[in-house]
DNA sequence: GTTCCTGCAAAAGCTTTGCAGAAGA
DNA sequence: TCTTCTGCAAAGCTTTTGCAGGAAC
């Protein structure tokens, strides 16, 4: 599933989106491609820096929504206060546990949903959040802390 | 569709979930039963600041972070910049036309949908979002500004 | 009288913008 | 050389927190 790809294949990848593949950019798709646990802008940030002494959450910021306009990857704001960042890949739904935060994927046929009055309605994106416990804290039977 | 219910029927909602119900707490609880069309905190101050001059901002968040907490309504972020709140009502899914902002409901069965690899998770809530254009946004034929 | 609530002001946190210097074509 | 990119600093925005006065019970 981590299907890392080379800085080559990440640097084309960004040539053929007419997006030059400076260090910085290729070293945030580098990230996301290897670290699919849709990072925030600080865990890309605290990683990068380690590797980019010079670099800046600017440019991150930048960088990231440049490839969100491009459609390279998705921006979740599954929970109201950061935003993460997600390559994009088939069809699948978030699942975020409402104790450690953490984001899942999970496989989900959004077109198999029976929607309706939506006719006259263009649909670019389509989205599923679900929220609860996952398995390893529901597990220890503690009430949620507000 | 727009079914108001009296003061009275508000209070005793509020009384009902143990929250105690202030004039402020009504009058958003009122505003949320009648404009249903997902107001953004903005929104509910504005109007409220009418009828209550000393309205802060503050006693809007908290009352409806209050009310979140209770279940009686949903915050919504499917724009990262500012929630939506949302009185909660049976399944249905938000599409957010990315032209004028505005969020329309439609009906969906969640449960219809094919998810897989959620066994162990707790599911207590889930939410899809679509995204796109609207069909007055659509009709006009402009592309989209960044 | 005690607890809860309100609202002002300030702080906190995430994200964007302005701009000057650096890098690349 | 000219355009693009980077990153620092500052600003912008939404939301939360501290706290004092007031209201409710």
């Amino acid at each position: 599933m981590p299907m890392r790809r080379s800085i080559e294949e990440l640097a084309n990848e960004l040539k053929s989106l007419g997006i030059r593949p400076s260090h910085q950019r290729v070293k945030v798709l580098e990230y996301l491609d290897c670290n699919r646990c849709h990072p925030t802008v600080d865990m890309i940030y605290g990683s990068l820096i380690r590797q980019i002494p010079t670099l800046s959450k600017t440019t991150v910021y930048n960088t990231l929504n440049q490839f969100a306009d491009a459609g390279m990857v998705r921006a979740l704001t599954i929970d109201g206060n950061e935003a993460r960042y997600d390559i994009t890949v088939e069809d699948h739904g978030h699942f975020r546990c409402e104790r450690c935060g953490d984001v899942f994927d999970f496989k989900i046929d959004v077109d198999s949903m029976a929607a309706e009055d939506l006719s006259g309605f263009q649909i670019t994106d389509k989205s599923v959040y679900f929220k609860g416990l996952c398995p390893g804290c529901g597990s220890k039977q503690i009430n949620i802390p507000k």
